[in-house]
DNA sequence: TGTACATCAGTGAACGCGCGTTCACTGATGTAC
DNA sequence: TGTACATCAGTGAACGCGCGTTCACTGATGTAC
């Protein structure tokens, strides 16, 4: 049956937020479409009303995970790491970083995926400097960039820990090297 | 027909090396069977005689891959922060670091592969550890476990960003930061 | 050492299954009058 | 504003395909004598 134009929409965007959750949980490949359609409260078959096809919707999907989050824009680097490197954040990957929880796997996406996430990228280096300390632009955005990578990098090591001492144990001296940037 | 012992020992090493390269290369769900066992030199059906699942060759071929390499015990830790996040080592995903090509997608998986993997981070851990600048073990350990962080996380954003002056700047900002450690 | 044969690693066809994708159909929407 | 009907978003069965896995078979190995 035919939906009102405003029930498309939503219905889009409903598809698009199942999507980025549900492969930030679990990956790109192991989704199913059937599975966030299913999600998204509809059945498989309309899916390609809405995209041209899995590999579109990937990218889509990274586009509406990356987008600015509006708040938190005045937040500090350092008040930023935090949070980030939290055990709270280790343990929700689907609704956290998606560059935590894609990273690997985006390096080897088609390239309309891999740019979304670039713009993404670019705005978050642009937003982390704001809030870094340093003397020039320059100096703040090569902080900003290298703080990222230690977050990034601090909670992807975290989350593949099997040992909760170990992996508790990397978030600390992540936390900690960043504190005294 | 039947093989000698050492034959199917060396067909053995060569499916987990074909394995541990492909796996890195597109990850764990992207590489069939059928593909292994062909770069193996082998055919699909032998596959059984050595492994008990794809999820047993998973963890085993992790294990292969983060096996002690022998080698390099004695580099700084600055020394390895150079060879890491080099342009050649993000673009050579097949050969590189096993934590950087499956990261992210090492943490969803079964716990026996995220086994393997973390006994050979605590490896890593501990030899970065011995190259470390700092005054006790503690503090060289903290050190080691931050610069390896930022080490998988700059690569891991270099191998995303799509536009090579990003990724290189990355890479440098990285590097740059570790330089001061 | 030489022979006879049981063992078993590897082969390749076959299996059931879930995937991405297609399509005829349904029925609410929204436009033309 | 009210009615008639063309449009089209969503449904669910069906498709071909490649996957992980199984299995009857082959023939070289390696052991028993």
């Amino acid at each position: 049956m035919k939906v009102s134009k405003d029930k498309v929409a939503e219905n889009r965007r409903n598809i698009l937020a199942a999507a980025a959750r549900l492969f930030a949980e679990r990956g790109f490949e192991a989704v199913s479409l059937a599975e966030v359609m299913k999600e998204a409260g509809l059945t498989h078959g309309g899916f390609y009303g809405h995209f041209a096809s899995k590999e579109d919707l990937v990218a889509q999907a990274c586009a509406h995970a990356v987008r600015p989050a509006d708040e938190e824009e005045s937040k500090t680097l350092l008040e930023y790491t935090t949070g980030y490197l939290s055990p709270y954040h280790r343990d929700h990957r689907a609704e956290g970083c998606p560059f935590a929880a894609l990273g690997s796997e985006a390096g080897r996406q088609p390239i309309t995926a891999r740019h979304e996430l670039t713009e993404g990228l670019r705005r978050m280096i642009d937003r982390l400097g704001h809030g870094a300390p340093g003397e020039d632009p320059a100096e703040r955005r090569a902080k900003a960039i290298a703080s990222f990578s230690t977050m990034l990098g601090g909670l992807v090591l975290a989350r593949l820990a099997d040992d909760p001492a170990l992996s508790d144990e990397i978030l600390a001296a992540s936390r900690d090297a960043l504190a005294t940037v």
